[in-house]
DNA sequence: CGATTGTTGCGACTCAGTCCCAACAAGCCC
DNA sequence: GGGCTTGTTGGGACTGAGTCGCAACAATCG
């Protein structure tokens, strides 16, 4: 099926994008739409086969490219997690850090404000500027722990 | 060539290897060598390179299973940067995290224990006992501030 | 509505590993 | 020192996660 941006889905607030000069198109309001109600971070992959569930279909290098535009407009933040790149929405524009249970793979945010303001002061003192910064925290969460014993 | 225990550039202290069950190999010793005269982090690929030009070849399996064992043993400390992990000799045995360069790859170490402080305080909050924490500080080094003006 | 130019689809390609199995070689015992 | 056992390596196929080039397509502007 072709998608347009007159499917009824799309008007999530897309502004930010035209903001930055990109044009609206439903491929990109079908992934933010995604991402918006699953309120959980999401590999490209596992946006795909969402998308194919659904009315509107989109190719993998859209998916990729997609997800690098919405990332540079703000709508979506990104965290490298092992070998994949995971995106969520962004609704809270507080720096958070994830804490990964290896076991389940069950994820929690914690706040990233005290990790990074520690960083970026070692950071400077060592005459970096910095650009981003990427913290994961593996280990077993309380229930692996339980069952671990 | 064919590689052997005997080859001079073994002998490295590779007592922890047997300690752990493991055997000494000839393929062991090359790139804990590598990795010790090196003094700085690689990646496997960058070792597999190493290796061609030395005396004794190792396919790329080998290159990997061997990271891995080292790792194990606590010879090695390998940490993700981007897509790939990188590998360098155990030295101080002392957290560290890295700052890179993105623009010259720079890399420098920053003291972690501050930071891993911080943050298995925040995860045992959340119920989780942490078993490795990763953080990668990416920005602009002091040289490429300068020419970036 | 038509032209312009940003986007998408598709397929080929790369990079970083991982896996399997037969051949090989450390370490142990005699 | 010579076998035997079993851990280790080589070689190659395979996978996951992207990336790239280009022609077809569609949002936006006038």
């Amino acid at each position: 099926m072709k998608a347009s941006v007159n499917d009824r889905r799309v008007n999530s607030g897309m502004a930010d994008l035209q903001r930055h000069g990109y044009r609206k198109t439903a491929q990109r309001a079908v992934i933010l739409d995604i991402l918006h109600n699953s309120r959980q971070h999401m590999t490209a992959a596992q946006i795909a086969d969402a998308v194919e569930t659904g009315e509107v279909a989109l190719t993998r290098s859209t998916v990729y490219r997609t997800l690098e535009t919405l990332v540079e407009v703000g709508m979506l933040q990104a965290s490298r997690i092992g070998r994949s790149m995971y995106y969520e929405y962004a609704q809270d524009r507080e720096s958070h850090h994830h804490l990964v249970c290896t076991s389940c793979q069950a994820t929690v945010h914690i706040h990233g404000a005290e990790v990074d303001a520690t960083l970026t002061r070692a950071a400077s003192r060592a005459g970096f500027k910095v650009a981003e910064i990427q913290v994961l925290v593996g280990g077993l969460c309380r229930v692996c722990r339980q069952v671990a014993l």
